[in-house]
DNA sequence: ACAAGTAGCTACTATATCGTAGCTTCAACA
DNA sequence: TGTTGAAGCTACGATATAGTAGCTACTTGT
């Protein structure tokens, strides 16, 4: 869809060979090869798919990642997503936006298929299982700029823990998305979030 | 380890073919199939390695499963966990020791392992994601089991949602284990039930 | 307009895997 | 004891992939 403006049909014979620029051709490079992540898994992604996909050559891809790990590497990164962090004013009003944020990346996002395969290939490369823990970490990091907020504001006691936080409200969303496959609508978004708050901040929240 | 009695180091030369029962046989298959979906995950699931590993003649594997699905169901099938439902007399009490119980699962056991590698393949064929959700669903019947004797002791309003429970409780378990890659010590299980309580049956639970 | 860099092509080796065929040999059972 | 079912072996052919080499021809920067 993106960038796949050439046809591998005509070989050495039609009028259009149609180069592409350094640039170009490495984006098509990963955004096939991201696409490819999402479609068919991570064993899905090879250099001979990836180049059929994007039409750009095997041995120009070999050129600028020398191995499958790279390649999926700049692919991953290029395409994390990065929740932006609402500022309501109050915590419930915060998490909620967030929370449903989550909610919506999880049902439409091409990175909600991709996940797994990370998932997976981190249970069993120390690497990967480093580097999704810490991607993972950035990704989540508006609650805590969101605990932050509500801390200063006195919304929350001292002794709290904001990874139980992300914990109890990100885990739900990602149980029902993966796990029991269930539907993810606003109702149980913001259950998940009133259950979450109903903890330490008793009250108001 | 388990039946791997039989090297193939000696091409019929040596005098001890050792030949094995077809229940044997079969065993000795699937234990070496899940084993390496444990180690190498689905795509590390080959005719040719789970022969290797197995002792097992390649052409007998396909005597008994005509393709790689057909295996990989079945190990699949006879290695999943069962949790066995707790029944302490308090709504309180059960959940915790449920908790406590996947909590273990989740951090010794083989099947966490291969879990990810499950949901991978769910993302993307149906049928297994039909096949994902029900055996699943049946994992997690403990919590229904649990509710519904809650319920009958009137510990439970009416309109209360056992699902949404299960999520309360399984997703931040599931989370840590796979997503943040936090420990999962028995502090934090019991700080999720605690709060997954707070919600409904407010005072004692 | 010219030179250098580089995308793209064909072709190759080596390996892993799928799936099948035909044969040999063991073990259980009548 | 003899028949028969089944495990195990070797050996195919077909396909997919990793990774490299050498060449052609286009694009970019001067």
């Amino acid at each position: 869809m993106s960038a796949k403006s050439r046809s591998v049909g005509a070989p050495a014979k039609g009028p259009e060979p149609l180069r592409r620029s350094k640039e170009a051709v490495k984006a098509a490079s990963l955004a096939a090869a991201y696409e490819l992540l999402t479609e068919a898994g991570l064993s899905g992604v090879s250099f001979d798919e990836v180049s059929r996909r994007s039409g750009v050559a095997k041995t120009t891809i070999y050129r600028y990642w020398p191995t499958r790990s790279a390649l999926l590497f700049d692919a991953v990164m290029q395409f994390a997503p990065r929740l932006q962090t609402p500022n309501t004013g109050s915590l419930r009003g915060d998490l909620t936006a967030l929370a449903l944020g989550l909610a919506q990346r999880l049902q439409t996002g091409r990175w909600s298929s991709a996940m797994p395969s990370i998932i997976d290939a981190a249970e069993r490369d120390k690497e990967v299982a480093e580097f999704q823990s810490r991607t993972h970490a950035g990704m989540m990091s508006g609650f805590s700029a969101i605990a932050a907020r509500a801390q200063a504001r006195g919304e929350l006691g001292a002794n709290f823990d904001v990874s139980e936080l992300t914990a109890a409200i990100a885990g739900p969303l990602f149980y029902r998305r993966w796990f029991s496959r269930q539907e993810l609508d606003d109702a149980f978004v913001r259950g998940v979030v009133e259950r979450a708050l109903g903890w330490d901040s008793s009250g108001h929240g």
